[in-house]
RNA sequence: GCGCCGUUAGCUCAGCUGGAUAGAGCGUCUGGCUACGGACCAGAAGGCCGGGGGUUCGAAUCCCUCACGGCGUACCA
């Protein structure tokens, strides 16, 4: 358990306490459970934690808040805890102040635990699959597929501390209308190098990238002019395979490039071949939710999703309001729509693969697929509701000289994953698009190629080299940091001392509420203000040439806060640098 | 029309399950190295938290409503 947590249990259990004998003496009514919320205040001027208890349970109690609070103050001891004192404060908060126990348990944590500081227990024992990026093998990735990239990767990394057994993995759409359209666009290209621009019409919905063009030359170069009378069908399969085989593992590079490698790489065609969609459309219709119409089979969307509305505590009647559609699963054609697909790969998951939890990462523009996914594994009993997570990623939007860049694989003009790796580092595009997901993001790409102060993981990476090069020149003075246990956390009494601890203590919970919110960006604003912190202590407190003991105490917190930098980079995949090339330094800007 | 997401400082964004005077970074202004890395630090200015109602000891946070912006609402994927 962490220290953060420690404190505030202990409070919880000092004031219950309190409140026990307050209430054993008759200064307090008896019987009032409200619950004891333990709290951290902004400012350490309202002490290093608080609770709300005496302001929540005033009513029940029949007494004014700062009363209660009295009462309460009068009947707590200290020894042997965390706490040096409380005091009331405002309108009825109590007020406690950490001691040096506490602190000193904080550095023992760190470096007890090293490498794994930082790591929880609360998913140990689940299964969790991170789906992400699966972007269309058609063409390259665009910013939306790096944004997805980031976030999926660092919330796998995320899980993974919190104690989960973590699966990453891509689904590949490698089926469909989208391959067909991909095949034929190829084809054009194709026959267009040979007959002419002019002689060959391009479909209109074709994909107009210049990799398209890049692809049919390939393909004449392997295979020459032979493909001009072949049977379409066999061209088209031809094509769309050897587009597919240049496509992924360019993907997969890109992606390995940029930090980011899968578990799996999962095909849909699989789940046509092995008849699974098929299998898993009748498992729908046996369960009684599908039905014909016009020639097509559908999936009875409307009726499910009611269901869950109304076991989700809505009212029966408003529900009957809602416009809802129903679903195609097989077209009048015979073909299997991508829905119909989605739903065999998402029961893959769980039935077969036996997912506690599966986490999709999706583009905003898709959320109109999430409450239907979701009711499809409720048809299917495999509680979709409960076990089935989508993450909806708003798009980026793409600014340059202070204009929209539209993105688009078929205008040819996108910007994609690989081109801005060629110019912005990975450290700096991995911190960049680890945002809160569900905020549209403004990627201006002049701030972006800019490698300088500006951008906060330079703010980071400078703390961690720095400390690296205070640790090294100490050592070459002869001074070594020492064992937790073995300095005086007394001497760390400053003000700028006790917030680097504080500061320390937080990365375990910070961890959690990134898993809890599947929202990894809570590590890149805590490495910021942790950075921040140390900075200040930093330019506070000297160590070299200081007396033996204050040197050790304090080589100590910067080999903490180094210790935690490292962790907490790691997670986002940013690297944690001994050194900073001194090529952008002030004096050379000036 | 219906649905989802958003609206907080000049800009980009935090604000955890409702808590004390709404916070960072960047930008602007003023200071700080005979120094362990000045890619740093200290300070200042800058806010009807989109508008209006409600819930309560207490609301940026919860509920209702309106406005604005983004995105959905295919026998596409």
């Amino acid at each position: 358990m962490n220290m953060i947590q420690r404190a505030k249990d202990q409070i919880a259990e000092l004031t219950r306490a309190a409140y026990a004998a307050a209430a054993a003496e008759g200064a307090l009514p008896a019987g009032v459970e409200t619950p004891v919320a333990v709290e951290i205040p902004k400012d350490t001027a309202n002490g290093d934690y608080t609770t709300t208890f005496c302001l929540a349970a005033a009513k029940a109690m029949r007494k004014s808040p700062r009363d209660v609070a009295q009462a309460l103050i009068a009947r707590m001891r200290f020894d042997d805890t965390y706490f040096t004192g409380v005091e009331v404060a405002g309108p009825g908060f109590l007020n406690f102040r950490l001691g040096d126990k506490w602190y000193a348990e904080v550095l023992a944590a760190v470096d007890a635990e090293r490498a794994d500081y930082g790591r929880g227990e609360g998913l140990r024992g689940k299964k969790y699959m991170v789906e992400f990026v699966s972007a269309n093998p058609t063409g390259p990735m665009h910013m939306g597929n790096a944004r997805g990239g980031v976030l999926g990767d660092t919330l796998a990394s995320v899980l993974d501390w919190c104690g989960a057994e973590v699966w990453r993995e891509f689904y590949v759409n490698d089926a469909g209308n989208q391959i067909e359209k991909f095949a034929k666009s190829i084809e054009a290209r194709y026959l267009q190098l040979i007959q002419g621009e002019d002689a060959v019409e391009f479909p209109e919905d074709g994909y107009h990238g210049d990799d398209i063009r890049e692809l049919a030359e390939a393909f004449r170069e392997k295979h020459g002019d032979s493909y001009v009378n072949c049977e379409v069908e066999k061209r088209h399969a031809d094509m769309a395979r050897f587009g597919l085989d240049v496509n992924l593992p360019k993907m997969r590079s890109d992606l390995a490039r940029y930090g980011i490698e899968f578990d799996e790489w999962f095909y849909e065609s699989s789940l046509h071949e092995s008849g699974y969609v098929a299998e898993s459309v009748q498992a729908l219709r046996d369960a009684g939710w599908v039905c014909e119409k016009d020639g097509a089979l559908w999936l009875k969307t409307a009726d499910i999703i009611r269901d869950q509305l109304v076991k989700a505590g809505k009212k029966r009647e408003d529900v009957d309001k809602l416009d809802l559609k129903d679903d195609v699963l097989r077209r009048a054609n015979g073909f299997y729509t991508y829905f119909a697909a989605d739903i065999a790969y998402h029961r893959n998951k769980f039935a077969v693969r036996g997912f506690d939890k599966v986490i999709n990462i999706w583009g905003a523009d898709h959320h109109g697929h999430v409450a239907r996914l979701k009711g499809a594994m409720d048809a299917l009993g495999l509680d979709g509701t409960g076990r089935l997570d989508i993450v909806l990623m708003q798009l980026v939007k793409l600014v340059r000289d202070g204009e929209v860049v539209r993105m688009s694989k078929r205008s040819g003009k996108a910007i994609t994953l690989s081109d801005l790796l060629d110019d912005i580092s990975v450290d700096a595009c991995r911190w960049f698009f680890n945002t809160k997901p569900d905020t549209q993001m403004e990627f201006d790409l002049d701030l972006a190629v800019r490698e300088d102060s500006e951008n906060p993981v330079y703010y980071v990476q400078y703390a961690h080299a720095r400390i690296c090069s205070l640790l090294r020149t100490l050592a070459e003075e002869g001074c070594t940091v020492p064992d937790a246990e073995e300095v005086d956390i007394t001497l760390a009494s400053s003000e700028q001392e006790r917030e680097l601890i504080k500061a320390l203590s937080r990365f375990p919970e910070e961890v959690a509420m990134a898993a809890r919110d599947y929202d990894p960006s809570y590590i890149n604003r805590y490495l910021v203000a942790l950075s921040g912190t140390f900075h200040r202590f930093y330019n506070a407190c000297r160590i070299k040439g200081e007396a033996a003991e204050l040197v050790a105490v304090r080589l100590k917190l910067a080999e903490a806060t180094r210790q935690v930098l490292r962790n907490g980079l790691g997670i986002l995949g940013v690297t944690a640098p001994e050194k900073m090339s001194k090529a952008l330094s002030s004096s050379d800007n000036a």
